[in-house]
RNA sequence: GGCCCGUUCGUCUAUCGGUUAGGACACCAGGUUUUCAACCUGGGAAGAGGGGUUCGACUCCCCUACGGGCUGCCA
């Protein structure tokens, strides 16, 4: 019997989930999802200074976006602080933590000598060893009492073995000395309590691992199984800023991405299966291992995001596409659709929705369903409609009136009228479009007249023509 | 400074000692076409550099370069 295996996201509410974060989480989601585990979230708010409400929920609003559904309650890290304060005391019962009288000011300057010599040390607190009964009335910080000697392993699913020399690692803060707790120790309480069996984050905490590690050991508690996965880069290669991508998943939200897409493109960010490379949510579940992850940092890559986008849009369920189509609008503050819009958007899905990458592409092709007469034209749709163009769209007209409006009869009419006129089907096409939709990038004008049905293309026509 | 991690086409990647180094996006050319999108065909495009180990190295080892991370009473 293999243990249930249980993933959690732990991000700290300073700020909006970010690209990278919504990876990390994706992959902890699939990672238990495709396992019947249980994909935790706890909100690593015990830094009181910069963690906001606000952040909190936008990283849920975003995990929400993305489809990313945790089990239970959302785990508050801060009000967990009487349990992490407890097991640092459990340590200092145990030999394995001690109280630490140093004040800052020591400390820097302890740093500030070694600078100076050109050398560089760790800490090392002179009450490490020292007699309790020596102990003076004053505030303390609880630290651990780390090996100094020897090598800590970390058994990485992704980065390998990794070797850190004991020596390396100072004995860190667990407690505070307003007794609060330190990221460090409250980590490993928290996932040990919620008895998370696998931990999936960036590499920027491999280091971190092993410090953690010493914690488990300390209480004697397993350690979970450990997988460190490379940070997402800008396209430039750079670190993720602001200026490239480090957007909230919100963003991407409002840029009109389907978040079937955006799942798909970050899954594959850093992950493969073999050649696949489009897939859904239920095969990345089904696939999703630890071993596909790649050791490299990938970079954001905003074309194949897209090209991935269009093929989930143009293979969506047309109704669910709506459905995504109206909260994108929402999202980005746009009107919503009025309910004769939503029907005949409904109706032209099939057509929209194969020309599209994003959402404002799929509102952009549907423009000749979302505008009302008269249709605003453009300046290439003007030019599209010189005076022989409207004449023949005139002599089209009551053609129109007694068709049965079927695509097979309409195009008998449309290339009757071609032929008579003397011109190719496209010449024909040109000012039609322009009549029915503005434009002269639309949909395929058949596809528009059925939408539309016959009176409004036959009066779209008629303020053409006229 | 110290420690740790990384480096295959422009980008994401496959390869798990023996391949003409494969796929996808992007790009270029051609085709199809009712504009756009899609689609079809073809093309250019890669093992950071240097040493080893080996009959044989993209794959294993070492060095260098470059990139990243950690080195906080931040997470």
């Amino acid at each position: 019997m293999n243990t249930p295996v249980v993933t959690r996201f732990a991000p700290s509410p300073t700020g909006y989930l970010h690209i990278g974060g919504g990876r990390t989480a994706l992959f902890n989601w699939l990672y238990a999802r495709g396992r019947g585990g249980k994909f935790l979230l706890r909100i690593e708010d015990t830094d009181r200074e910069r963690s906001t409400p606000e952040a909190t929920a936008a990283i849920l609003r975003g995990l929400e976006w993305l489809g990313l559904d945790w089990d239970g309650e959302v785990v508050s890290q801060f009000e967990r602080k009487d349990r992490h304060a407890a097991v640092a005391h459990e340590m200092l019962a145990r030999g394995t933590a001690y109280k630490c009288f140093s004040t800052k000011e020591e400390i820097d300057a302890f740093r500030a000598e070694a600078e100076a010599r050109g050398s560089y040390a760790v800490f090392q607190s002179p009450w490490r060893d020292a007699d309790p009964t020596t102990h003076p009335d004053a505030p303390f910080v609880i630290r651990m009492k780390a090996p100094r000697s020897g090598e800590t392993v970390i058994r990485d699913e992704v980065q390998g073995q990794v070797t850190i020399q004991n020596a390396t690692l100072d004995d860190m803060i667990c407690l505070r000395s307003d007794g609060t707790p330190t990221y460090m120790l409250a980590v490993v309480v928290d996932d040990h309590d919620m008895g998370v069996t696998h931990v999936i984050r960036g590499d920027d905490h491999l280091n971190n691992a092993a410090r953690q590690q010493m914690i488990y050991d300390a209480m004697g508690w397993d350690i979970p199984i450990w997988a460190h996965i490379p940070l997402i880069h800008g396209p430039d290669g750079k670190k993720l800023s602001k200026r490239h991508g480090a957007l909230g998943v919100e963003e991407y939200q409002a840029m009109g991405y389907p978040a079937a897409g955006m799942r798909n493109y970050l899954t594959r960010l850093g992950w493969a299966h073999g050649d696949a490379e489009f897939f859904t949510s239920a095969q990345a579940m089904a696939w999703f291992d630890l071993k596909g992850i790649g050791r490299a940092p990938a970079r954001l890559d905003f074309k194949k995001l897209e090209n991935l986008c269009g093929l989930h849009i143009s293979s969506a369920d047309n109704a669910a596409l709506l459905h995504e189509l109206q909260a994108y609008l929402a999202a980005s503050g746009r009107p919503a659709l009025t309910e004769a819009q939503a029907a005949l958007m409904l109706k032209g899905m099939n057509s929209l929705k194969e020309r599209a990458k994003t959402f404002p592409e799929l509102l952009d092709k549907a423009r000749y369903i979302l505008e009302s007469r008269p249709v605003g034209r453009d300046e290439a749709a003007e030019k599209a409609l010189d005076t022989v163009s409207r004449g023949i769209l005139k002599s089209l007209t009551p053609r129109l009136q007694t068709a049965s409006w079927t695509k097979e009869d309409l195009e008998a009419i449309l290339n009757a009228i071609a032929e008579e006129n003397g011109i190719g089907f496209g010449k024909l096409a040109a000012p039609l479009r322009a009549a029915l939709a503005g434009r002269t990038v639309s949909p395929s004008v058949y596809d528009m007249m059925l939408v539309i049905g016959q009176d409004e293309t036959i009066a779209r026509l008629e303020d053409a023509a006229a």
